[in-house]
DNA sequence: ACAGATATAGAATAATATTCTAAATTTACA
DNA sequence: TGTAAATTTAGAATATTATTCTATATCTGT
């Protein structure tokens, strides 16, 4: 089934950037039909080469621009003690990302709040609130110089 | 200038979660007009609450669902040093996030490929070849437990 | 080269975004 | 606390876009 096209590739790249081209701007761009696109579009939604549409917000203003990167390491690989730290830490919305990763840590998080001074509260009151934890070593971040939500095709 | 009410976060939130709501569907969900969400949703892209709305693409069905992390040390921390190795980094597609951060490391990347096969060329081909790096540490996502681009209001 | 399937363009329609106006609500401050 | 100005809202009117439909063109596999 389905292998994408030239015209594909660019479309996706295109949305990637911004989702609220119009299938008109999109066909100039192309140069198709609105029709075309529309059928494309609607295509790679149902064979869910994209997922969703969302609104990207500027974290600064709302005052979520301190970002930390805390790796985690649990004190047993069971099962059970797996699932049960995964679904405990999808409750805490500071966390926005959440890998399990190979080497000395199991797990990499990505957490946002709004200043350093939440970070320690962070920690205390929430994330080693959670046991299976055995031990953490945080990084922040200094500068953002990216953070791309698109994949180039 | 503008302090956001119940309302503002409400929307943020749900056009995080989608940006395809219609006017009309939202304002059945916040008891409003439809004229009176669309005034609003211009307001916070205007002071720049929103920056922008993008398509979100499955990383699985394009081949690039094999996700590294890397930790990146510098040799000098020059101001010609850091602007040198970031704009050299930009250039390289796969590299999908790069933060400058605290601690042993200076930079911590995010790599999206198609398998572990291509990580080794992108090591030894793309990220290696950039000078000023002094040595690096990975760590492979084996799973990715959540990734969210929304901030909870 | 041909039949079936798929993609496209253009017209027609439906739905939504956008603008406009007046009323309601909130805000600032006398 | 009262009042004028500013902001927000609802509803109607309009413009734009999404969606459907039909016929034609293009592509695919044999």
């Amino acid at each position: 089934m389905a292998t994408l096209d030239q015209t594909d590739k660019h479309l996706l790249n295109l949305l990637q950037e911004n989702a609220r081209f119009t299938t008109k701007q999109l066909a100039l761009k192309l140069s198709l039909s609105p029709t075309a696109i529309y059928e494309r579009i609607k295509k790679l939604e149902r064979q869910n080469y994209i997922n969703r549409y969302v609104a990207l917000v500027n974290p600064r203003k709302i005052q979520k621009d301190f970002v930390a990167f805390v790796m985690i390491q649990l004190k047993e690989h069971t099962q059970a003690s797996i699932a049960a730290f995964e679904s405990e830490i999808a409750l805490i919305p500071e966390i926005v990302a959440c890998f399990h990763v190979s080497g000395t840590y199991d797990y990499l998080i990505k957490v946002n709040l709004d200043e350093m001074s939440s970070f320690r509260n962070f920690m205390v009151e929430k994330l080693t609130k959670i046991p299976h934890i055995s031990n953490t070593q945080s990084a922040f971040s200094i500068k953002e110089v990216f953070n791309h939500t698109a994949l180039k095709l």
